[in-house]
DNA sequence: TTGAAAGCGGTACCAT
DNA sequence: ATGGTACCGCTTTCAA
């Protein structure tokens, strides 16, 4: 059922039936009900091509991960990211495009985004320190917003993140206060913007308590298991091994955890190991931008008005902070040797 | 840049330059090659809306993920799924659509996706036993596949599956080779296909050697870390606990490690875990009827000739079987007490 | 308050 | 080999 069958149906123009249909008020209230009962009885959806086509909105917003990236899925915060947005987009009547593209075609990918015009914005993900994609998407003109940052990029974008530094920063206090004072930063790839940031938070606690930051405790890789299991055994031959993990992921807090099953030590009591996998305090960029929203809650609560695209939208500034702690997993407890330093 | 005005700038019709552009026979090769430079110079994409009201075809295929199945996203086959489909489509001129719904509103979702004629086939993920939505599709006339099976359900349709029920069998051999006669199956709810083929694996596997099947052994919920966790806690105070534990999903097996751990048994000595994700043997469901295909090369070596939405075409029947043997974790031992029974 | 008609950006049929 | 034109399904201006 289309239109045009819709309006002989009813013995209309496509003109009265399409303003009934879009609220418009011109329309008597007579009509408009008429109209409403038959598109509801026939079960009528506009076409969304035909619809874009005359408006020039896709109706659409892409996501775009790079192949590279592509365990980012496996992530439980990108899973409640993907699902907020789908949800508030499918209220808003727009659909998500999901682009998983190659490094290499990066541009190429972009520049057709941009000329195909089937989707209004993209949100970027999986941010890296210099991310490339800002300048190639701002050249493009196509709205973006990116999840995460990139902060070796000055020039300014719209960008919804995590609080990676201060996630990390409480994780590593928490072990601080249970007396550990040799922990391991088993961290994400340093070109990821994250990871740069989480090393930051765990370098401040140590700093504020006067403990020895050791490059020999801190490792960044791709984050997987077996990554977890080999730093483990890498540090279980220092001098002075570490008494906690602290892990970027829990899939590489899974790798540590069996290395330490094997090293015969015993969980909580010889080594603690926390995951932070992420704590879901989003920052926003600011007040006076457009921002992109996240986690399912606050994607919801920004739900676009009619013909805003959700996401791209002015947020209140006023609104409090999101503050959605996300603790995957933490197994911890007291060194058995005795602390080498003083507590500060 | 439009093809209106592409053709202009070239001094030809549209009709010549859309033919050109589209590998029609009859343009002469000098002509195309003026054009194919002209759009290449100017970075010229026809509009795929445009396109798509004028062919009938909206260039996308639609992934259905439950809203309750959302954590199916963290699984690593379904990223692998995802990227393989996304690879595909890109190479194919498709666009991927990714649509979380809620269960509620699954009717609606789909009379929706089928009305509004925004893609041109489905993608089911989180297939259960006996999937409403599959007879719901069937109605609305949408093709689809489904990733994964509904067992209970008669009517025919496409479907393409890991092998769910060798992979347990396998890996429950495994763990009966190294002596093993209490294991205990920590598996997701029944109701998923997947859960249920893998039970039937664990119990085949038990079988065939003759071990008792054990109703206390064996366990179907969410599959969380947490209950993981209880799991193991509620078996280790049967008369006769397991020696080892078979789980469904990486996360849950992290769960049953951690609470080994805090049990105090030794992993690999006095107890196994293994933790078999998935076996990427894809199954298909026939040689004569069109087939989607995933993993990653499958996808790829099916792709699909000019016109024809990949995923949806017939498959040679006489391709080798995919076997890509995915082994999430495995930690192995052999019980410390002896076999209660004797190896048939 | 309603309707006719002109686009939106392509494709494809029918001529030439 | 190339071009004119109707049409895909909807929105929107202009006129009535």
């Amino acid at each position: 059922m289309n239109l045009k069958q819709l309006s002989a149906h009813l013995g209309l123009s496509q003109t009265t039936v399409s303003r009934a249909l879009n609220g418009y008020p011109e329309v008597s209230e007579t009509t408009r009900k008429r109209v409403m009962e038959a598109a509801d009885k026939h079960n009528y959806r506009p076409n969304t091509r035909a619809k874009g086509l005359a408006t020039g909105r896709a109706m659409a917003i892409g996501h775009v991960i790079p192949l590279s990236a592509q365990h980012e899925m496996m992530n439980p915060v990108f899973a409640d990211f993907i699902a907020g947005a789908g949800e508030s987009y499918s209220e808003a009547g727009y659909d998500m495009l999901l682009s998983l593209v190659a490094d290499a075609d990066q541009e190429r990918a972009y520049r057709e985004m941009a000329a195909k015009r089937n989707v209004d914005g993209l949100v970027v993900h999986a941010a890296k320190m210099r991310d490339a994609r800002i300048l190639l998407l701002q050249n493009t003109g196509l709205p973006f917003a990116v999840h995460g940052r990139a902060s070796e990029i000055t020039t300014p974008y719209n960008w919804l993140d995590v609080n990676n530094k201060s996630a990390f920063e409480r994780a590593t206090n928490f072990l601080l206060d249970l007396g550990h004072r040799r922990i391991c930063l088993v961290n994400g790839q340093e070109s990821m913007d994250f990871a740069h940031r989480r090393r930051k938070g765990y370098e401040a606690a140590l700093a504020a308590r006067g403990v020895e930051i050791d490059p020999a405790l801190m490792f960044a890789d791709e984050m997987t298991e077996i990554y977890g299991y080999d730093t483990v055994q890498r540090t279980r031959s220092l001098a002075d091994p570490p008494t906690a993990y602290l892990a970027s992921s829990i899939i590489t807090a899974f790798g540590v955890r069996r290395a330490i099953e094997e090293s015969g030590l015993k969980m909580g009591r010889d080594i603690s190991v926390i995951t932070h996998d992420d704590d879901l305090s989003y920052m926003r960029n600011g007040a006076d931008v457009p921002v992109f929203t996240a986690t399912r809650s606050s994607v919801r609560e920004a739900g676009g008005g009619p013909g805003q695209p959700p996401g791209f939208q002015n947020q209140n500034p006023r609104a409090p902070p999101q503050t959605e702690p996300f603790l995957a997993e933490v197994t911890v407890g007291r060194p058995t040797r005795p602390p080498p330093h003083t507590v500060v």
